[in-house]
DNA sequence: TATAGTCTCTGTAGTAACTACAGGTTCAAG
DNA sequence: CTTGAACCTGTAGTTACTACAGAGACTATA
């Protein structure tokens, strides 16, 4: 891609800002390929390593988890993914994120509405314990 | 509290909904205290106990940390604290869960922007792949 | 009373997604 | 030629549990 000159795994590490265990993580679990090895057995990345990496890297920013990032990777593998396969993933996981807010959110009011009980202050007793203390949640 | 009757570990379980390898669990981290045993080392749970672990499920509920849970128990545990000391560990947790919401709503709006330019169908040109493998992930 | 089945005990390993360390090569600069 | 940085490997630690194996205890029925 951008060039085809190799680097080492800590260049890798400084360039895409991925640190420099994560790397060799990613190519434990099979996300990356193993790449080309010196004759003294140090990793060299080529151009394409790099593109990769950085797939992985912007995938997981969008909150994309390992295995979610194993089926994106496959489709782009099999050379002969489909637009559709790619959009299903990615609204499954629109909807997954989705969720998690609404919990948040949830919790959120929840956590809002036991504080406004408590005037905080040197009194020693408190609604907030008492309410974790007490019968229901009102989650 | 409600009763004085001493409950084992399976009782226990069933009667909070928590799993019963959780309550040792807590127990291993000095959350819950050690509780009394049979002559042949089976637990017994006192109402007292019961009481511990509903604050500890409730709390669970409402997001907080073992590590918070552990702040509060203590202040709970010291039977000297402040209702402004529990307010402020509520407030605090308060934030990051205000925090991890804006995180996600910024994901989403990602998620959505870049499914936006995404057809679907069986074309084999994907936005989101040339998204995921282009220079910025415009997060 | 014998025994079968369920409950409980312990320590340990597995989960997700890394991160960090120890102990040992190899490389590059002076 | 030596020194220090970079690299190699395998393994352990993180959070908050959950699950398992193998052994002992309890209970109900024949």
């Amino acid at each position: 891609m951008s060039q085809t000159q190799m680097i080492k795994r800590g260049e890798l590490a400084i360039r895409s800002g991925c640190n420099l265990e994560t790397i060799r993580y990613y190519e434990n679990i099979g996300l990356l390929y193993p790449p080309e090895r010196t004759a003294a057995g140090h990793r060299l990345y080529s151009g394409d390593d790099q593109a990769r990496l950085g797939f992985i890297l912007r995938g997981r920013d969008l909150g994309f988890s390992i295995e979610e990032l194993q089926s994106l990777l496959s489709l782009v593998d099999s050379h002969d993914y489909s637009c559709g396969e790619v959009l299903d993933l990615t609204r499954d996981h629109l909807t997954s994120v989705r969720q998690k807010i609404a919990d948040l959110k949830k919790l959120e009011r929840t956590l809002v509405s036991v504080s406004a009980q408590c005037e905080g202050g040197d009194v020693p007793e408190c609604p907030i314990i008492d309410a974790l203390f007490g019968q229901e949640a009102e989650q």
